[in-house]
DNA sequence: TAAGGCATGTAAGACGTTACATGATTAC
DNA sequence: GTAATCATGTAACGTCTTACATGCCTTA
């Protein structure tokens, strides 16, 4: 029974989805997704997926186009069980909880002055407004009928994406009245 | 100057927080915390202690208790200006976004039959009630003025993750009616 | 012709995971 | 007395990061 981290997932899940496509393809897609950040290097990229081959979850091909040798890849059915698999049900413990690197500084954002405090408030907001903007770019680009079919899930994922910022952006509304309440800001 | 990993900066703010403390301590905050995940391995936490010693971070002095020695660590005022830095501003790239397991596996639940897709929503959504009842119970505990003063920060942690659990369900809710709705389930 | 993107990889080192290993103390 | 918890670590292994290395193709 074959398990897969998220990073082997997601390339996995690219593979499949894009099929035959390049490793390199892959990183780009990684490189340039808005809305999750895995590793792009190519030293966790091409061994990952020579890894994926040898367990049977990617076949490739190389061919010669021109001078350039290119090496495609597809997703075995091995493979998308695999995939299958790690989407779920049943899910393992670790999906119940986002990671929101702001909830984890926010711990500690008394170790600042009460000034620089409230500009960690604003910066935080500014980032999060810039995020809701892309995302609504995203948006618009995944439901646009000239791209092509709009993908349902994909544009679930971002529908995800942008509620789960739009809490963050009212989170730190909260945090922002509650602090001045305290008197913890200023 | 000195950058932290987010686990660095995790360990690091527990031991200032709790300081003087064990690493053992840091462990069992890791493992126990509902809020966030970090590794609680022996063989990450303690070499990575060692490492933090060696940049000057953190300072330990071993103790003999009865015939048990414990070592107990403090944060340097070299460590609480690297976590004051870490805790930003400025923010790097990857502070804007959350990462969501549920989003990352949302991309693939169309491999899954229309009647599992209804199941995976189901268990999504049961994860995220428990999650947020255990949310409750944390925010009931960090307010009850019998634990002691109530850490407002550790209150706006708790605040983030019930509002992100919140946003998560209704997201689930829409994802449920849009596809149901475009006959993806069933 | 130079810059940037496409395309593939490797090597050294840092880090995390899993398993092992030891021993003291506390609660049942 | 025995199981769980406190407490500290190490070793082997796999993986990720960073940097290096090569070469083709397209566009300005």
């Amino acid at each position: 029974m074959e398990t897969l981290t998220d990073l082997e997932a997601a390339a996995l899940g690219c593979v499949h989805r894009h099929q035959p496509c390049t490793a390199h393809f892959v990183r780009t897609r990684f490189r340039t997704s808005p809305s999750a950040r895995f590793s792009d290097s190519a030293g966790s990229v091409y061994p990952m997926m020579k890894r994926l081959e040898q367990r049977g979850l990617v076949a490739s091909r190389e061919r010669q186009e021109g001078r350039r040798r290119v090496r495609y890849l597809k997703c075995t059915a091995k493979g998308r069980t695999a995939l299958g698999r790690w989407v779920g049900p049943p899910f393992g413990r670790d999906v119940g909880l986002t990671i929101d690197p702001l909830r984890t500084r926010m711990l500690y954002v008394e170790l600042l002055e009460p000034a620089r405090r409230a500009a960690w408030l604003d910066e935080a907001e500014q980032v999060l407004r810039q995020q809701d903007a892309q995302l609504d770019l995203l948006r618009a680009e995944a439901a646009d009928p000239e791209q092509g079919d709009p993908d349902p899930w994909l544009q679930l994922a971002h529908e995800n994406a942008r509620l789960e910022n739009q809490a963050r952006l009212d989170w730190l509304r909260l945090a922002r009245r509650r602090l001045r309440r305290q008197g913890l800001l200023d």
